[in-house]
DNA sequence: GGTTAACCGAGACGGTACGTCCTGTCTTAGG
DNA sequence: CCTAAGACAGGACGTACCGTCTCGGTTAACC
């Protein structure tokens, strides 16, 4: 799973890819359906490209038409500003997301989860827009949207993995699983992202064992 | 504890006013060590007033020129970007933080602990300040540098609180206060800036009991 | 004769409205002509009052094409720019120019021809289209050709008051109108335009017997 | 004098060429006084060059500061808008303009102006120039101000003609200078520029006759 | 209490990007 | 056949900051 997104991510971004944006809904028969510009796969790709590279404050609307091949004010047209633009580029990747892991065990399964986080903050290039944007939406409204929506969505993906440890008994019945994904979630933003230390091997484990054992304790 | 913080919140932000910045090293008898301009502290109210109203994007040099009443040159000599500047306005804050908590217990300790992290990031307007900067981490070298300090100064802080929770029996003699630590701030980060969802009041307790069970658990 | 276009001046700009552009020329039996776009009317009128708001800088396609409620690329579609369009726009107006003066006497004639020139240049909104359109011929060739035109076929229609001047003894037989016509319009224009200065009312009066005797002077 | 003014103009615009505006007046001592960017010179320069090669509404601020090798903000910090910033280039042409004629009579003085007046609209590079600034004055507040101001110069300039004239007994007293050199210019602007004719090459001395009879006449 | 070196104000400048307006071309659907 | 609709590349607009520079003046420590 996280291996998928590791093999990926060596040689493209898979999980920020919005290439294949709009894939199915752009034309319908001979009819434009308006929902963006022609060009909205390139423009979407430079800029992750761009943020990846520059961060959030060195991405620019006209570098972003420049590298597309755009006219900036196409991508006016469009969208109103960077936050706005940037929030529909990761729409296409959102997507991508991968499945939640089920390992058959809680611990596998938050040990997938946390490994999945980790990666996408470290390996380039999925870490370069992973943080860029986490720590943009201080600054833009839209991002900020984007991003809560990112959250809940992976909330509500992980939820048969809770649904499924309580059924096993490994998880009490009044467990607050949006609780534990942020412990795990926070845990590692603030060691990557805050703390700029080197993750060691066990610190996944460590932190998942932790959070578990918490979360049994307090059920 | 988090009271006195939260009563000079309420009025203005000590945590981060840096008005006292450079106050004992500034002079050393009677000869200027040269270490700043001379209007340092006005420069640096500015920089952080601006911060917590524009966010760090729209902080300008040459805003916190205009409004501090120094020329643009004057921060262009002695600080060669927004975020060295910064992280020179955040210095002086730094000597501001509290005390750490000593309750009595490692609960409550630690519930001292997560309300001020709380606190910090919801109050205007440290929050302003807080939220920025920490963002902000994401695009400047320089920021990101005085984050880690911070983060680092926080735990050195704690550690008492720790060794004595360990003197007390509350915590087995081999737990890692940084992951600790770690997941405290994490998940306060998550819920506020990521999720930018309420904290509902138990949200403290519910928090460190977790944590604390891992700790004991996991010992 | 000049009291028509005085009276009508107050009130709508006769002289330069279209609107009646091609009125008999439009359809011939059943048949289109296709000489011009459906709402040429609309359009020139359009443009006439745009010249006379903003002068010809301001005149936009756009801006036609929005206040006459046609799309932009119809307006492309039958003029190739702006002083096409304007040209054009003119064509209509022309045809609704006043008749040459008859007052019996030559004096009388130029002073009705000076007055009418000077009420166009001073009343509103004549007074914005014909500066405009005037002073934009320097930089349209098809503005020009149609000034050019209009000179001519002004001086055209002159030519009955000095044949009858020349029947009447007033003037010698030799006399060249044109250069009469060319400097009562071109001090008129010297005076309005060039330096702004508002006319006094025995300019006109003045201004004719002074041409008129060196007109006599040089038969 | 004319013939100066041609002799010239065949080589370089002398009329308005600006480059030697504030030669004298740019420093005083050590000290900028700061009447104008550093480039002033090349400034104006490129903006009536390119007047006279694209007329009034080719030429782009961006044009300007391309060719004359500076930024497009210097322009602006010193110039609010095309009409200032032609205004201002115009100011050092003004100071070039010959001096009035003395040739002893009347006639001739006056046939040198005129003769002046079409040169200056006929001959490149100065006939670009003039024509356009006087087209464009319709449009341009700025440039009507500095129109109108170059009308009175040059009417108060022509002055001595008159008095001299007067004093020769070749004009009566109470004659109306202004007038005069209104029927003059504004026959040459017709013809020139209105009609677009070629001016045959008894035009200057029989307009001049013309006018000149009828100065006498209405004495 | 005058010297001198560090510091500052002022502001011009080349430059990048902003976000907007208009140009003139195009394509596609529809009356 | 004409028109509506509107996307598009392109160019210029006028503005805001950037970071650099030069050049007088001002401070204030130290003789």
């Amino acid at each position: 799973m996280a291996g998928t997104l590791q093999d990926n991510a060596t040689q493209r971004c898979v999980v920020f890819d919005a290439s294949v944006y709009l894939m199915s809904e752009e034309r319908q028969g001979n009819t434009r359906r308006s929902s963006g510009p022609r060009k909205a796969e390139e423009i979407f790709d430079a800029a992750l490209e761009l943020l990846a590279e520059k961060g959030y404050e060195g991405l620019t609307i006209e570098g972003v038409a420049q590298r597309s091949g755009v006219n900036k004010t196409t991508i006016y047209r469009w969208w109103p500003s960077k936050g706005a633009l940037l929030g529909a580029a990761l729409l296409g990747a959102r997507r991508l997301d991968l499945a939640p892991p089920d390992t058959g065990s809680l611990q596998g399964d938050l040990e997938a989860l946390l490994h999945m986080i980790t990666t996408l903050l470290t390996t380039p290039p999925s870490s370069g827009i992973a943080v860029s944007v986490l720590g943009a939406a201080t600054h833009s409204t839209e991002l900020a949207a984007h991003v809560q929506e990112f959250f809940a969505d992976r909330l509500a993906r992980e939820q048969p993995v809770f649904t499924r440890a309580v059924a096993r008994g490994e998880l009490p019945a009044d467990t607050d699983p949006m609780l534990l994904v942020d412990l795990l979630a926070g845990a590692a933003w603030v060691r990557v992202v805050l703390r700029r230390l080197p993750l060691d091997e066990d610190f996944v484990p460590r932190t998942v064992r932790t959070v578990l054992e918490g979360a049994r304790g307090t059920g």
